[in-house]
DNA sequence: CTGAAAGCGCTAACAT
DNA sequence: ATGTTAGCGCTTTCAG
């Protein structure tokens, strides 16, 4: 008795997941051509590509990601490298990117580089990042050259977002100009003594960033002829609690600001608490203006530089998708135009 | 001649990347045996653990991630499905998830389920999800029982923030009584046409926290003897613009009221920008309580309900990877003590 | 245009 | 305590 109808092992081994063979054994055809049918492959008959699609379909088959992923050495994912992960900058961007890379049928996926540590370990591939993602978007973190095509020779894709790179793409806003501009803005009011809230006290080099803004506020000065004083340069983390302390800071001075540039909406914020609690009138003594636009600037009317994280993250994942079937990398760099919106908190300095 | 010396292929494939083979050729041992002491597990002698793991640090290697993923069947990432990306009370929750999950060794991937698409498209599997991550984290958002077991049945564990579920853990606030908490401060007040601001237009069920802080709503009505009037009640989308635009519409009634309850900080704010454009002054005119605890609350001066998003995020994450390990999940819910921040939107009507 | 078969790199039974 | 080996489910030459 050759146990034609009964001996065959149950076909459905884990139920609901439909495997290659099952779509090839129902298609009468080699797993080698669901595979091609599937994926859109050429050298598939029409009729036979039609007739895998509508099995694969009923079986509501669906290729298992590890093992494309072994074997095909994609992970059809990618990661968001961001500094601070809560906070207005970080969800816009995510959300664009995750917008673009769930359209294109990529995972996305955070990973937070805060501490020094953090962003050693992902640049030096510590943790293994480089097998589990495609390619990388940075957020505002500079690494040196060399480090950036280490990845790169991991075929690792890169675009960075805020922060320039000669070996990578990079989107955002020309940030000495930023600089200026909202440097300018206050000279032009009249102010003399204009502080400037920056970002991440540690580290400083590895984010560019806030450097650049910082020179086009001193290149601000000097086309008017002003002097920068040290003293007026203040640490705000780039969030709301930073702004409120630094601006404390500031006002104990004995010849306190009658401006402030913050380099961020969020500091502008806990700049504007702190002056309210202390009775300061804005902008009669005290003007401020930020950079981001943030929903809520035009809830306390700050005056601020606009700028649309959340396409510049769509951007960068559409730059970093189209990268990856491309050997090198264009360091083309994707550059908004500046607009300064000017709103409630900035005006003459009284003294004026 | 036989080609001892020069015939095997090159041992170095792919450059910089050794394979569990490499490790077990170097230490003079099994594949299997490599793959023990790494991972930690029983049966291998101290010295043999001790010199497998100096030799793999050496070759620098790390387990291949799309190959054990393909052996075990776990992939060593978790889902955080939100449906608005960007916003204050999503960031948090990812920044919450990211940190103990990176901790713990997982990645974390970001599902934006904004559409009714794409949320029945993650909770029936249309796209495989559940082949790439062990476990989702759902914000806000709420399925049937059904279908919550469907995705258990695919041994996808669950935890819920916000929204709570019978059968996978959750975290959260209780919801009603937020509503009710925050409508009994504005009747205690004075207030008697007390406008609500509620979430998601569309889908309305499949957000249950809306639903729950509007019972609250109700209840401290009928507690006080009041009657609830549904021309105040306004859908403001959880954004700032949607806040905006719901007070708009609540100004044009021919009653308008004296006082809101916005379901987040967000909303608030939104409401706030609206009466200042307006010149209606708050709390004088307009009384208004917000939820969340946001940070910019304090600077426009919100009174609200705090609530630790972040912490929600990640002690979801904590009993989400706990979970892991287990058979079936418990249907637990974790909740914090409600904490009303009373500051300066609200007071005793003008009227009264 | 289609099929057979050799991996991809790891894990987990099953031996020893 | 350690080794052997059979998969995991897919992709991709290489033949035909």
């Amino acid at each position: 008795m050759i146990g034609v109808t009964g001996s065959q092992p149950n076909p459905i081994s884990r139920p609901g997941r439909a495997t290659i063979e099952d779509v090839a054994a129902a298609a009468g055809v080699s797993v080698a051509t669901v595979s091609r049918a599937i994926r859109g492959l050429p050298n598939v008959a029409t009729s036979t590509r039609d007739r895998v699609q509508r099995i694969a379909a009923e079986l509501s088959y669906r290729a298992d990601p590890a093992a494309s992923r072994l074997a095909t050495g994609r992970s059809q994912a990618i990661g968001v490298a961001v500094p601070v992960l809560n906070g207005w900058y970080f969800s816009n961007v995510v959300a664009g990117v995750e917008a673009v890379c769930t359209e294109a049928g990529y995972d996305t996926v955070v990973l937070g580089i805060s501490s020094a540590e953090q962003r050693a370990r992902l640049i030096h591939d510590t943790d293994g990042i480089h097998r589990r993602i495609d390619g990388l978007v940075f957020v505002d973190v500079s690494y040196s050259d060399d480090e950036l095509i280490g990845l790169a020779d991991r075929n690792l894709h890169v675009v960075t977002i805020g922060a320039r790179s000669s070996v990578f793409p990079s989107v955002g806003i020309d940030d000495v100009e930023v600089g200026r501009l909202a440097t300018e803005h206050l000279i032009e009011l009249g102010h003399r003594r204009i502080a400037v809230l920056t970002g991440l006290a540690e580290d400083p080099l590895a984010f560019p960033v806030p450097l650049r803004r910082l020179e086009g506020y001193g290149l601000a000065h000097r086309s008017a002829g002003l002097e920068t004083d040290r003293s007026l340069e203040v640490v705000g983390n780039f969030s709301v609690a930073g702004g409120y302390e630094a601006v404390n800071e500031l006002l104990a001075l004995d010849e306190p600001p009658t401006a402030i540039f913050a380099m961020s909406d969020e500091m502008a914020f806990g700049a504007i608490q702190l002056a309210r609690e202390r009775g300061i009138q804005i902008p009669r003594d005290l003007s401020i203006v930020g950079v981001d636009d943030h929903e809520l600037s035009v809830v306390v009317d700050l005056t601020t530089i606009h700028q649309d994280v959340e396409d510049h993250g769509a951007r960068a994942a559409r730059l970093l998708l189209d990268g990856l079937s491309t050997e090198r990398p264009i360091p083309a760099r994707l550059e908004d135009p500046l607009e300064l919106v000017v709103r409630g908190t900035t005006g003459p300095p009284r003294t004026a």
